[in-house]
Order: structure tokens, then C-alpha cells, then sequence
DNA sequence: ATCCATCGATAGCTTTACTATCCAATTATT
DNA sequence: AATAATTGGATAGTAAAGCTATCGATGGAT
């Protein structure tokens, strides 16, 4: 037997299916659809799971009830791990790029070059290493025309003070958290948790502190109860 | 006539949908869905548009597309815009939360309680002014639940740069772009913009950063174009 | 007078992420 | 050994979201 799982004591769907919360069914379609893998099959009607697919499967969980990924998307991610003819650094780019929103070019529209170039621009001038044919870039592009487009135009200037605040963030945090060291799948599960999960973190830091500030200035009560209005009154929630 | 439109030149809807690019069909949609205002009616078949409207168009637009709200939150926020009755400070209020996730919260869950309680700790230790009963609270308590669940275990320490950056972002920057003094509609317009497309912005410069940091590290041709099989090879974007 | 766009209503479509049902093959229970 | 329960594998159905298509009546344009 494997020795590196003699830890992992083995249990069958149902018992994944409890520890994990996610149904059976849901569990057998993130098979088939490839985000998890197979379980060690002993009989034509047993296999069995172990803690890897636990782990796994919250990872999956993860990704898309909090990062909103698509399952075609986490799919990617999964296959260049485990695809080992990919060399790390191209593994770590797929997964990279999977976390992007596609965006289509459109070389023909005037705004968009102009974008794009500013996009580029700003890479270079900050030195950042980001690959010429990365989808980031349009993706980036992509939301300076759309500001431009809501009477909100866009300059490097405008967007550097944003830029070396991210670069300051992922320099001394996120990129720490990364067993560049370690084996492949548990590099690039890091790097994507960390995209993902500290990249909603961020955003809802974000929110909260877009709140408060407008909150102070304002004026207003800053956080006193009598405000607990607000929130019932309008019934705010999405769907909730 | 009302003086205040003088300036906006009247259009029928395939105008509208010319301009917008959006189609003729999907206008409709939006007008039954209450997201677009309706147009002023000068017979049984005849509605003229306006700028207002295709402003509104784009900005719709650009949160479905950018900023990936579902038409339902799209909606809350302009209702509240339409909605006289409600102040300034909570109509902003509402924007903010339409804006957020909902995350229904588990009190009977360990983790989650211990999750809420680290965030209520560290808005009151910033001194941020959020109301009690914010649904981003739950937002960001559901994240460091998830994070802990992957073996990424949160602490306050571990948020608190992430806070102080988004921040000083908010402070100096997009708060300095809302028109507190304007017209209500520009106002939440402006805080929507801001905090969806400069969030998008932000979030796009984060993954960014981290190629940027993984390529250095990783040692090889930091940007060279001999990576150029990197993208092509895996075709690693997610759909197109 | 004729044609064409528009309105309003309704129904249909597409994608995504599940969820449910069946059946044969075990495995467990009695 | 008989029977009940569980699993895997296959297939089909569902629900929600966001459109898209069609139709008939109306009314302005030429």
C-alpha cells in the first residue's frame, strides 16, 4: 500500500458527503466533471475517498460559493496540476489565468487601443514581470474603456496609486503565503486560495471602509444604533 | 417642457440601442425589469429617450458585465435612488449593501461565531464607522470561516494590512471622486462606479502583481517573449 | 394608402450548476 | 441464504438568470 496515505483513512461517499456538507449527487458531478478525482476503486460499486478529496472539495466549495469561479474555470486550474508535462511556472500561469474573466480584444476600436496601451504603459514603467499575451491585460483594458465610457476617464496616474498599494500587498503577504518550494498541487492550491480568498477579503475591506468613510463625512451618528433603521427598512439583502 | 432636458436630443429606441450597442429586445427587458426608466410616452407607441437613458444603459452594463451583479441587485439600487422618501445617507447605505454577496449567517457554528466576532473586533478596533448590522459583517466573517476551513487559519493580525490598505485607498482616492454635495442620482451613481469598476480595477492589478511576483521569484526571463507558448500552449483562458 | 417602427405581452431559449431517477452490482445484515 | 442497503455509472430532469423571439395592435412617416 501507499505509504504517504497511510494516514488518510479511507471512507467511502457518503461519509464525504457528511464531513463536507455537499450532497451526493453534487459530489458525483463534480466527478464527472472532472474537478474531483476518482476515488481508489475497489470493486465495480465501492471506491473509496480519503482526505485529499476532502480537502479538495472544499476547496471547490471555496472557489465557487466564495471567489464565484466558474466550474469550467476551477477545471483548468485542476488539470494543470495535474498535468505533469506543465513546468511550474507555466502551471501557476494556467492557474493565473484561469482566475481571469475573459475579455475579448477590440483592436479596432479607437478607446480600447488607447487602453490597452495604457495597460501596457503602466506595466513597463512599473517593471512588473506580466506576460505580453496575458488575458489580465485586456482584462484590465477592458475596465479602463468601460470608466471612460461612464464619463469617468481613466489615467496611469490615476490608477499607479492603486497599483503599488496591490504590489505592496502581494509582495509582503500574499506571495509569502507560497510554498514555491512544495510540491505542485499544494503551490498552486496556495497561490489560488490566496487570489481568491484574499482577494474577496480585500474587496469586502473595501466595502467596509467605503461605508465608513462615506458614514463620516456624512456627517451622522457614525455607528450608533439608532441608524439599525437603515437596514430593515430597506431590506437591502441581495435575496437573502 | 422641462428646461432641465433642453440639452438631451429625444430618441426612439433603436437609436438608443444603436448608441448602446445593447439589443432592442434586451432594452425592453431592462425597461420591464425596472432597471431603465421608462421612456416619455407621446402616444400608444411612441416613447422618446434621452442621454439620462443611455447613461443609464451603460451603467447597467458595465455591472452586469464588470462588475458581475445580477440584475436584481441592479435593481435595489435604483430603486433606491427613485425612492424620495429615503434620505441621502441611507440611500447610499442601500447602494453599499446591494453591493455585497448575502451570506446567511450559522450563530450555532464554533467557527463562524469565532469568525464574526474577529470581524466585528477589528472594524471596532479601527474605528471604522459600519453599522452594526451590515451584511458586509457577515460577508467577511463567511470568508475567514472558509480561509480557516482550508488550513489558512485568519487572524486580525493577518487582515489588519489588508484593512489599513483598502483604507487608505478609499480615503485618498475614490471617496475624494463622490459628490456628496450633488444630485442624489449622481452621487450613488458615482459610488457605485466607484466601487464596482475601481474594484474590478484593484482586483485585476492584485493578479497582476502576483504574476509579476511569481515569475521573479520562480527565477526565469522575468518577461521575455520566449514564454510566449506559456498562453498559447494551455490555451488558459477560461471560455474564449 | 401603405409601410414600417414601436409598444406591450407572452413565450421560448441558453447556460450554469446542480438534482433526481434507474439499474446492475455488490456488500452488509439477518 | 435471503434480503435490504449502498454504490457507481448513466441519463434525464430542474431551477434560476439573463436574455431573445414572436405577435398583434397602433400610429406616425412617405
Amino acid at each position: 500500500m501507499d505509504i504517504g496515505k497511510q494516514y488518510y483513512p479511507a471512507m467511502r461517499i457518503s461519509q464525504l458527503s457528511a464531513e463536507s456538507g455537499v450532497p451526493i449527487p453534487t459530489i458525483k458531478y463534480y466527478l464527472r466533471e472532472g474537478l474531483l478525482p476518482q476515488g481508489d476503486q475497489t470493486s465495480a460499486t465501492r471506491a473509496e475517498y480519503d482526505q485529499e478529496h476532502l480537502r479538495r472539495l472544499r476547496l471547490i466549495r471555496a472557489l465557487l460559493e466564495v471567489g464565484r469561479l466558474p466550474v469550467a474555470a476551477i477545471r483548468q486550474v485542476i488539470a494543470a496540476v495535474d498535468d505533469e508535462r506543465i513546468d511550474f511556472h507555466d502551471m501557476l500561469g494556467t492557474a493565473h489565468y484561469a482566475l481571469s474573466t475573459p475579455v475579448e480584444p477590440h483592436p479596432e476600436d479607437e478607446d480600447w487601443r488607447e487602453a490597452r496601451e495604457l495597460v501596457d504603459r503602466m506595466i513597463a514603467d512599473l517593471g512588473w514581470g506580466v506576460h505580453p499575451l496575458a488575458p489580465t491585460r485586456n482584462e484590465l483594458a477592458q475596465t479602463v474603456v468601460t470608466l471612460k465610457r461612464l464619463g469617468m476617464p481613466t489615467s496611469q496616474e490615476d490608477l499607479l496609486p492603486y497599483a503599488s498599494a496591490a504590489h505592496d500587498l502581494v509582495r509582503d503577504l500574499d506571495i509569502t503565503k507560497i510554498p514555491f518550494d512544495g510540491p505542485r498541487d499544494v503551490a498552486v492550491e496556495t497561490l489560488v486560495i490566496c487570489e481568491v480568498l484574499y482577494g474577496k477579503a480585500f474587496d469586502v475591506l473595501r466595502r467596509l471602509a467605503q461605508e465608513s468613510e462615506s458614514t463620516r463625512i456624512l456627517d451622522v451618528t457614525p455607528c450608533s444604533d439608532d441608524g439599525a433603521s437603515k437596514v430593515t427598512r430597506q431590506g437591502a439583502h441581495r435575496d437573502a
